[in-house]
DNA sequence: TATCTGATCTTTACGATGTAAAGATCACGG
DNA sequence: CCGTGATCTTTACATCGTAAAGATCAGATA
């Protein structure tokens, strides 16, 4: 409250740029360029800094260029827009993501461990970075036809279907799929999203108040997943 | 755009009250009344009206409150908050939600078509309303303390609780769960939420359009759920 | 009957936000 | 040496949520 839009920056003075160092700043990071120079990346930084921060609701625009220490108007240059700002931080957040879930599989020795460590990443991703798990996929104001965030999305789904793919010992091909096969991805996003998204909005704390003493979402998670669900139906 | 916040409403004018009809306007619904007398009701109604035309982001107090011809600051007295209005609609949401699963189980005749009924209802009902499931499930802003929501809100895990118990045939104490009954809830639970977002916000398409041509969401669902998950684990 | 009282609704006001438009500032190439 | 275009700042505007004070009415009270 009673925030009352402070925060002046000095940055260079009226006409005291005469008098500077060296003509080519090279590598001189220190001292914030005249123009700043990478704005784009210290407004995605900032941007995580404020949503980790203030969560969801604080992350505006204007909160970004004070974090960032530069004029409210300064993300339209290059953003655009306030959905273009959440869609390369979304993006930002698919890479993450790929990354966690990448890194969990390959600590993984068997196959079976792998299809129980995926989801773990999943959901421990989400409860690290809960504000960016909002971004992906709670916000309504994303747009997919932004090259970096179709293709971050796209890669996440990717591995997911690899996953499954793999699960399944069958190829998933690019171009068509079986019914079964689609079921199966369905199935295992729509139940880790779902129970993530539960999880996050504390719907789940009901159920988890009814388990024994000291039983973690993790393995609620666990005991979810052994009934195995990505099997061939039985008559093929 | 450019609406800048127009819609005077005449009602009554300064001092024309003393040729009134009747001083006990009794049944007279008719002629909104001078203190219109049931705006809580009225602003519930035009917030579903506004949700359902502008969607989520034009569902603001004074969007409602210009719906229902008062002032912008009606609705603060009713419901206190913007917060306050979200939770009371939420409650009008879910509540519609049970009717609808209610009547979908009805219909059923066999338990095995009932299992399938059930989640077909759900997702019907959030493709039928997406925003109200919006104000359900996507939103940060509700408060669960609010009576009204909260037991509407229970009713429908309750309602959940009971098919899962009824499908595994055994009876799901409202007190103590164990580990297996939990899973199978969450399991359920997790999977038609998940399945749903991931439908209203899009996500499904890139699966959809890999699905032999005609192929319906419902379909998807249907083979997603063929797959019993719902079953005691082998060793019990 | 006349007045008081509390609930309901309206006005007014303030800080905050997204966005558009115009002005300043700088690197770079003619 | 001077434009030129990209980058950033200022200024402005419509809208939003919320608080506070004023108007309006029904019903109780004297």
């Amino acid at each position: 409250m009673a925030k009352t839009e402070t925060a002046r920056r000095p940055r260079a003075s009226k006409k005291t740029s005469s008098a500077s160092a060296s003509p080519r700043p090279a590598s001189a990071k220190t001292e914030t360029p005249y123009h700043h120079g990478a704005l784009r990346e210290a407004l995605l930084q900032a941007a995580e800094r404020v949503l980790e921060r203030d969560g969801l609701a604080g992350l505006t625009l204007r909160a970004v260029a004070r974090e960032a220490g530069v004029s409210h108007a300064a993300p339209t240059h290059h953003f655009g827009d306030l959905t273009g700002l959440l869609s390369e931080l979304a993006a930002v957040g698919f890479r993450q993501f790929n990354a966690a879930m990448a890194a969990a599989c390959e600590t993984a020795p068997t196959p079976l461990a792998r299809s129980l460590a995926r989801p773990k990443a999943y959901v421990a991703y989400a409860q690290a970075h809960p504000g960016m798990y909002g971004i992906m996929f709670r916000t309504e104001r994303l747009d997919y036809s932004r090259p970096s965030l179709n293709e971050a999305a796209e890669a996440s789904f990717a591995g997911l279907a690899n996953a499954v793919g793999t699960m399944r010992q069958e190829q998933i091909s690019g171009d068509a799929l079986t019914l079964s096969q689609a079921a199966a991805i369905a199935r295992a996003w729509s139940m880790v999203h779902g129970f993530t998204m539960l999880l996050l909005d504390g719907r789940l704390e009901d159920i988890m108040g009814r388990l024994p003493e000291g039983t973690t979402p993790e393995r609620l998670l666990e005991a979810m997943l052994m009934t195995p669900m990505g099997g061939k139906p039985p008559g093929s």
